[in-house]
DNA sequence: TGAACTTTGTGAACGTGTGCACGAGTGCCT
DNA sequence: AGGCACTCGTGCACACGTTCACAAAGTTCA
């Protein structure tokens, strides 16, 4: 048995490139590739190829020297890592546009996070069906968190319902969160939470755009309203 | 006339949070709120208040030291350098699930991003309308983005068409993408680009959990596929 | 076998981000 | 006017992340 390498705490910043690691390393797998070097992976991956080998080095010594990875095994390795050798069921609440959206998807299930329910407080959403998937009553959360084991909740409600979505997901036992609403959810230090904010993305690039024009092409179109001024 | 603040360079995770304090003070603002100080938008936006100092210390000195900082006056100046001043349009690459969601959510238009086009490949999505937009054809899309004065596109489309549609765009004359799909763009240095991953961000939720369970309760189930141990 | 070549794993240097602590400026109250 | 309370702006130290550079370890080939 390999020493045990199980307690040891990754950098955040190497968690969240694994995955990326991972869906390249299982395209190459599939591609009937056996063997890559981490200069190969680097490129693949759009990063420095010691940065690769830092990140591999903390899920231990499983790359060879002179020859590089051998793919099946990294994949076992980075997906046991990651928590990926059993499925982790999801819970959605939110029925609206994006929970749509979300459940339509079909990705969540094939990548190893199956829907296990739908639910919102709008009666006139309960009952339909939703890739495969029937949304349910937000009573029923606690039910379908217990019955299926959930332990990921994802926020798709709109901002205003954000929270209360989110503290009834901690109620009913789920101990992360993937939150899509444009607001900072507050929740018990125990509970991860990961935010999606496309307004917080498209405002980052138009930072850059703004830059890029040279930060003063556009004339200001209105006087600072602070007061002092007036 | 203020000293000019514009040429300087601005860290990454200074703008990355400019967009939540910024939402957070248009929420005070709309609330009647004049004046917050460092502690009460940390709290708010759930971070350290030294840290809000710093990053609105960026933009200038816009707070008055014993009380606080104006709110209507601070929303102008971080408007103003995160380039809000004005709208930003942006085209959608693919009418798929992801693309319809997105051209149908709303919040694009009403935060200064409205959708100026959605293209697809796919003749039997041409013609039909989200969000109040029709869907065009690609080949169509540099005269949008032309027409139009499109700076950003966002890639809606399966992963493996998502390198063609950022090619498509990057000749069109785009300079920012969001990329929602799951690979990793190549495109010229000259161009800003925001990834979004739905899978990504649930892979390091699983990680979290499985590191919850102590990483060791769920039996591995296979024999790591190593060539080596077999 | 041994020499040349390849690639990993990691120590060390550097750069970026965070948080404390405190001086400096402002408003309020007497 | 003067003192007190409050809060910003920032220097500094520390933590975290990235990259370089190289020894160690493996492969290939004569």
């Amino acid at each position: 048995m390999a020493p045990d390498r199980n307690r040891r705490r990754i950098p955040d910043a190497t968690v969240s490139r694994l995955p990326v690691y991972l869906r390249i390393l299982g395209e190459q797998s599939a591609a009937g590739v056996d063997s890559i070097s981490s200069e190969g992976l680097a490129e693949l991956a759009g990063v420095n190829a010691a940065k690769v080998r830092k990140d591999l080095s903390y899920l231990g010594s499983y790359g060879t020297r002179g020859v590089g990875y051998e793919v099946d095994y990294l994949v076992y390795q980075v997906r046991r890592e990651l928590g990926l050798t059993h499925d982790w069921p999801v819970v959605i609440v939110g029925a609206g546009n994006l929970g749509q959206a979300l459940a339509g998807y079909g990705g969540f299930g094939e990548r190893g996070f199956p829907v296990a329910g739908i639910v919102d407080v709008d009666d006139s959403k309960v009952g339909s069906v939703l890739g495969g998937v029937r949304v349910r009553h937000i009573d029923e959360l606690p039910q379908i968190v217990a019955t299926k084991r959930v332990n990921i909740g994802v926020v798709a409600t709109p901002g205003s319902a954000a929270q209360e979505a989110a503290d009834l997901l901690v109620k009913a036992g789920v101990t992360s969160i993937l939150n899509f609403a444009p607001i900072v959810l507050t929740v018990p230090r125990s509970i991860e939470v990961r935010k999606v904010d496309l307004a917080v993305e498209l405002q980052i690039l138009s930072y850059h755009e703004q830059r890029r024009a040279g930060g003063a092409i556009h004339a200001v179109p209105g006087t600072p309203p602070r007061s002092a001024t007036a």
